[in-house]
DNA sequence: GCACTCTACTTGTCTAGACAAGCTGGCGCA
DNA sequence: TGCGCCAGCTTGTCTAGACAAGTAGAGTGC
């Protein structure tokens, strides 16, 4: 039964999306409580006059939204809402600089081989006392130091990471070329400085800093182990979250 | 051009998953470097031997993942993978503690009406002066002080905020019931807490402290401004990015 | 009462074809 | 040369129908 040739409005949603709104709307509402059986697809399909497919693809991208849970056999419920996630999003420093319009440069303080420690090749993948490459960085806005970058990396993701110049590139960047596919996991705490990390930020040793630690996954061998840290009175995290 | 119905073995991917999978797994081998154009649906379609909706199915999952970009008209195009997002759970406190087995209470230090300065009303889309519920609560895990949470609440929003017991149930608890469908802007720094922030969470007044501070919206009405105190040493976000 | 089967309903997926909308490059014309 | 038009590509979407797979409940036989 396909409808006459009426071209959509440029506002208009074209029917997918009609059927997405529609229901987001409704669920906003509360007319489904989390967890009580929604429409299924032919109830839906009767009611706006569109395919299955087209009533398929709405409820499979609101599922992918989370909004919906949908069970084969049995129908489709609205979702409990108790998460609270969030989508935060961490960017290079460099380049969070760069598009505040300030100025970027760096120190190296430290490139050099080390052995690693069981610790460190316990994270890392790699042998006790292996060789690895170990970098200390602090990165500075407008001259004013923002973070202290204590990085350690697998060798075998990048041989040459110790002949770098991270005045040009950064550590991230160039690990982004080297491995552009990877996983992360990653904690979020609030401490205080070591003693070195104080200097070479400028602050005190009981000033508060948020520390970032990140260990970075590539096809499942370990490429880099780096902790980030950050004066608290200096940096801060932004993030958002829509349902 | 039906295939004869071979019925898929459990492991299989179906037909779109198949043609997903190729392309992750090609794009993660670096076959087509950030920004390159990919095969077209059509080609695809032949090469896999599949519909175009099949094809199409897959490519729209891969954009919706931002692995990939398409362009009406012009193509498929490896996405610039610079963006380092990830995404961060910030689970309900007293979910949090009773997920790890342990025991959760709190002490309500202050719940009453207040009236909203300046800087409040805006956060909260009230007039000035104009009353806002303010609530004051120390939740503990196992009996040791691991957030203070100081909240402001829009009454249009909850006008019984004042009667609810949250030894029962939790400020984020009740405004969810009541506000199902929000959204949520979020700082995250560190800091030092306040002197009176410092006795109620038994710290030192220099010790460092995770501070959120969130802003939640529900249907372009402000609800709640809340700042969550954590002490340094006792709590720590843990988040995740798999691209 | 219990186990089995059968049916009706649900979601999950694929197909072949169709038309719309947007871009690009080449061709013809002034 | 420069401009406009159009063919041929791309993606975006919808349709009607089909079969598979999973579930719940009604009915049946023991």
């Amino acid at each position: 039964m396909p409808s006459p040739s009426r071209p959509r409005s440029q506002t208009a949603l074209a029917p997918y999306g009609r059927v997405k709104q529609h229901l987001k709307t409704e669920l906003s509402q509360g007319r489904w409580p989390p967890g009580t059986l929604m429409p299924s697809e032919s109830e839906l399909v009767a009611q706006f006059g569109v395919s299955r497919m087209t009533v398929n693809r709405a409820l499979r991208e609101l599922q992918s939204e989370g909004l919906i849970n949908r069970v084969q056999g049995v129908g489709t419920f609205a979702a409990q809402l108790h998460r609270v996630s969030s989508t935060l999003t961490i960017r290079d420093l460099h380049e969070e600089i760069e598009a505040r319009g300030h100025r970027h440069h760096v120190e190296v303080k430290l490139v050099r081989e080390e052995r690693a420690c069981a610790g460190l090749a316990l994270q890392l993948g790699l042998a006790n006392d292996a060789p690895v490459y170990h970098s200390l960085i602090v990165h500075f806005d407008n001259g004013l130091p923002l973070q202290c970058e204590d990085r350690y990396v697998n060798p075998a993701w990048s041989p040459n990471y110790l002949s770098v110049d991270f005045n040009r590139i950064t550590p991230t960047q160039h690990l982004l070329e080297v491995a552009p596919w990877w996983e992360a996991q990653y904690t979020i705490d609030a401490s205080t400085p070591t003693a070195q990390e104080a200097e070479l930020l400028g602050i005190q040793a009981t000033d508060p800093c948020l520390v970032l630690v990140r260990r970075t996954v590539s096809h499942g061998v370990a490429v880099t182990l780096a902790r980030l840290v950050h004066p608290g009175t200096r940096y801060q995290l932004v993030g958002q979250f829509s349902p």
